[in-house]
DNA sequence: TCTGGGGTCCTAGGACCC
DNA sequence: TCTGGGGTCCTAGGACCC
């Protein structure tokens, strides 16, 4: 049997636990840019905000019913995240544990609770031991999961959908035998099933499959030929038929994106190249914090896509003469790409990052040493340790932007808004939540 | 005025081989 | 007039996830 635990709108519930007079109301959290609406309480929903809905389109509902908005704080989201998940790994082995995003992880009860246990014992000890998760989750750190139970971790995902809406349910809903799961299949549209997005609940709306029991019942040769591979696996594990893997496939990452819509559109091709020389950066010092080296450098702009007139857009991609986690050479090729894909005369409004052809650090190092640059090397430590001590951006390449083109609030016109940023109150010692005792 | 960011995997089709 | 068959590898783009 598998478990997923699953916080309750994270973010929202992250706001809470620092300030406590948020708890009954509607509150949201912006996405970067404080661009789109990323995460909701239940009031926030019950007002019909939507998940992914442009901020601004919402303001006069926020305003009208006082809800809380926060721009997103990803230093409390993270470590908040790091401590839920340290508390549910006390209560398994840690190879039964799968961290799959930020707020939710995957648990194989199997190494808990034996599975040759009679059916009725084993389903009582599984709900007992799912509800002292769950409690001790909430008050060890403050934050509501939901747990779902299933043979397989798509019928986990659907369980864990009804753990939430169902407050009977107390948080924790498990289906193990067939007519739970059929019923459980019966009440869960198309669209809700994990793996299934909107373009292939379209497919399947069209041919009459419109819950996850449909979907179960449907010719497998059908659902091989319209969904791929991937919607025949969705519809083994709706049978209990276990198919996703989460086990990575490789030995790390394959890929590091950083990206940032502007502020403002940028408009000049010098400007552009500040954005993505300070994108190329940051990419680098997420590779040498993961101990990665990259073989290629990947680079794109684009104007506003929501604009209909003069959509631009374009990238390229630079394949290094030999692996390197340097900011200064991944920088440089960066640079060289913008040169061939920005044209003067349009108005910039997202650039992004990527690298890619990633290999661990140590296992190029043997083959190649004598092509590390080592001088490199030292200016990345000492640039990496003074950013750690005294903050991000406390020294940077000058291709990213002089300080004389920073505006009156100190940061480059084209970064975007963070304006309503709760405190950090796990990680940064100037700003720990004041509590007053009378 | 205003619309996020960071990932993974699969497939079709092209290029290439003999 | 008429133009094979069998295979591999790579990549761009799409779809999905949170």
């Amino acid at each position: 049997m598998i478990a997923i635990v699953d916080c309750n709108n994270f973010f929202a519930s992250c706001e809470r636990v620092f300030n406590p007079r948020l708890n009954g109301k509607p509150v949201v959290v912006l996405s970067n840019n404080d661009g789109c609406i990323v995460a909701r309480s239940n009031e926030a929903k019950a007002l019909g905000i939507p998940m992914g809905a442009p901020y601004f389109q919402w303001k006069s509902v926020v305003l009208q019913y006082g809800v809380y908005v926060f721009s997103s704080n990803f230093a409390l989201y993270g470590d908040m995240s790091r401590r839920v998940m340290d508390v549910v790994g006390n209560f398994l082995p840690e190879e039964c544990l799968r961290v799959y995003s930020v707020d939710e992880a995957f648990l194989n009860l199997d190494c808990v609770i034996s599975p040759n246990l009679p059916q009725e014992a084993r389903q009582e000890k599984i709900l007992a031991f799912a509800h002292h998760i769950r409690q001790t989750v909430k008050q060890w750190t403050g934050i509501p999961v939901s747990i779902g139970i299933a043979p397989t971790k798509t019928l986990a995902k659907i369980a864990n959908r009804i753990a939430k809406k169902t407050p009977s349910a107390n948080g924790v809903f498990a289906c193990a035998n067939d007519h739970d799961i059929n019923e459980a299949l019966r009440v869960t549209g198309i669209g809700d099933v994990w793996g299934v997005g909107r373009r292939l609940s379209e497919t399947y709306r069209a041919h009459s499959i419109t819950t996850a029991l449909d979907l179960k019942n449907a010719p497998e040769e059908w659902v091989r030929k319209r969904a791929s591979i991937l919607g025949w696996r969705t519809q083994q594990e709706l049978k209990g038929i276990p198919c996703v893997r989460l086990e990575s496939l490789h030995e790390h990452q394959q890929s590091i994106l950083h990206s940032r819509s502007f502020r403002h559109p940028i408009t000049t091709v010098e400007v552009l190249q500040e954005a993505v020389s300070t994108f190329a950066e940051a990419a680098s010092e997420k590779l040498r914090r993961l101990a990665l080296v990259c073989g290629c450098v990947s680079v794109s702009v684009r104007t506003n896509r929501f604009s209909k007139n003069d959509y631009y857009s374009n990238g390229g991609e630079a394949i290094l003469p030999f692996v390197t986690d340097s900011a200064i050479d991944i920088v440089r090729a960066a640079l060289k790409i913008v040169e061939k894909i920005a044209l003067e005369g349009h108005e910039y409004k997202k650039a992004s990052v990527t690298l890619l052809d990633l290999s661990k650090r140590q296992t190029v190092q043997t083959d190649l040493f004598s092509q590390i640059d080592t001088q490199h090397e030292n200016i990345m430590q000492a640039m990496d340790a003074l950013n750690k001590r005294f903050g991000r951006d406390a020294v940077h390449l000058a291709s990213g932007g002089a300080h004389s083109k920073t505006n009156s609030t100190g940061s480059r016109s084209w970064q975007g808004a963070n304006d309503i940023r709760s405190q950090r109150y796990t990680t940064h010692w100037r700003e720990l939540r004041v509590v007053e005792a009378r």
